[in-house]
DNA sequence: ATCTAATATCATAGTTTTGTAAAATTCATG
DNA sequence: CATGAATTTTACAAAACTATGATATTAGAT
């Protein structure tokens, strides 16, 4: 479930955006300045942001030349919210570095719309990003988490665990497992599969009991 | 104004393109094959190209690999358009060099906008100068600094930790260091990343473990 | 409860991958 | 074209990882 911030200063808009994005599933938080949206940058990067023009501390503009030169929010995907018209705003917030624009007054279904297509547009990233329960995986660094806590796996190991996420709640049989992760196919009295689940298992802790034996058939994890 | 190329078979979507792109102020070149493209190339380097996979004479893939081998174009950065959703997997899986892909059909709005980003993102890259906790790189003034106190880098060395640093957190194989910072593709046996990140990590002292090496998948600044 | 086949676990030998020093080669520069 | 620096290759060491067969345990059938 993708999470959304909003900034903006206006009660009423920022109640509208926050209620028509949760009605969409999302998850939102929303900030009245920019001070506090950044507070809450350093501890979770979200999504998407959601961005008004015109905000009491500091123009939305600033803040989107902000974060394009932190690495960590450098490719954010940002929408800015703007009630001038003049074409002139438009371009200069995309040439500031936002990804889309949305003019005051929108219609609901503009701003999910542009929402959807903006996280459609960089999911690609996304997909490198798999969560499950208290388990997430970063493709990207390679790193798997249990509450927070890295978790260091081996190649094997990590392809095991990659493969099972992808598939949640779905049996894979050894034969499926051992030509994903091997590239080979399975022979009936190798305990290789087996043995990976249980080093698996042991580091993720009590997590290990998400992956479940299907005895005759295979594992799953949910 | 920043000049963009097109090489596109397909008159009609290469006229869209060229259209606009104009329209939204990039000088642009369009190309039927790739055989023009090249020798146009050799007259002067664009800042983008935007290169079809299917062309009738030389595929997509193909003259990415070339660009890449050439010092003059191993940065030029390069958007794939594909038709197929399938095709594109396989190319994003086979990772080729290419800085980000468009599926056919898209959207004048998607194209400009990709288009934009990348633009933004490697202009960012060039001019800007890093920074990733007490490591400074300023590409300007070809200077490396830990801590303040200047590092002595070769050019490969400085090359590859300017690749590591665009990229925090981001695993890169020993094929795309490759490619990116020598230009040719990665034979097995050599062992010449791994030299270089031998020294890299060596003159950088204690700050040198922030490179962190994920086995068989390849290294990560963090 | 007993049996049986399937799964879990263990220890470790063997393999693969990475690290590194040193030699060989290439490259740039005067 | 000589020289030293930079780069690449070689060769081996070290570390990390994996597979395997033996053995223990468990779930499910009878």
């Amino acid at each position: 479930m993708p999470l959304i911030y909003i900034v903006e200063d206006d009660e009423n808009i920022r109640e509208i955006e926050t209620i028509a994005l949760k009605n969409s599933n999302y998850m939102v938080s929303a900030f009245e300045k920019a001070k506090d949206f950044y507070k809450k940058l350093d501890d979770i990067i979200p999504d998407l942001v959601l961005l008004d023009v015109m905000l009491p501390d500091e123009s939305g503009y600033d803040i989107v030349k902000k974060l394009r030169k932190n690495s960590a929010t450098k490719r954010l995907p940002i929408i800015m919210v703007t009630a001038k018209t003049a074409e002139m705003d438009m371009i200069k917030g995309l040439d500031d570095g936002a990804d889309d624009y949305i003019r005051k007054p929108f219609s609901i279904m503009e701003l999910i719309t542009r929402v959807k297509a903006l996280l459609r547009r960089t999911e690609s990233e996304e997909i490198k990003f798999l969560q499950l329960g208290n388990i997430t995986l970063d493709h990207e660094r390679h790193i798997v988490q249990v509450d927070g806590n890295v978790v260091e796996l081996t190649f094997k190991e990590y392809e095991l665990l990659r493969l099972l996420m992808t598939n949640p709640s779905v049996v894979l049989s050894r034969e499926v497992i051992m030509r994903h992760v091997w590239g080979t196919e399975f022979e009936g009295e190798s305990r290789t599969v087996d043995m990976h689940i249980k080093t698996l298992r042991q580091k993720l802790g009590d997590t290990g009991s998400r992956i479940r034996t299907v005895r005759n058939v295979g594992y799953v994890i949910e």
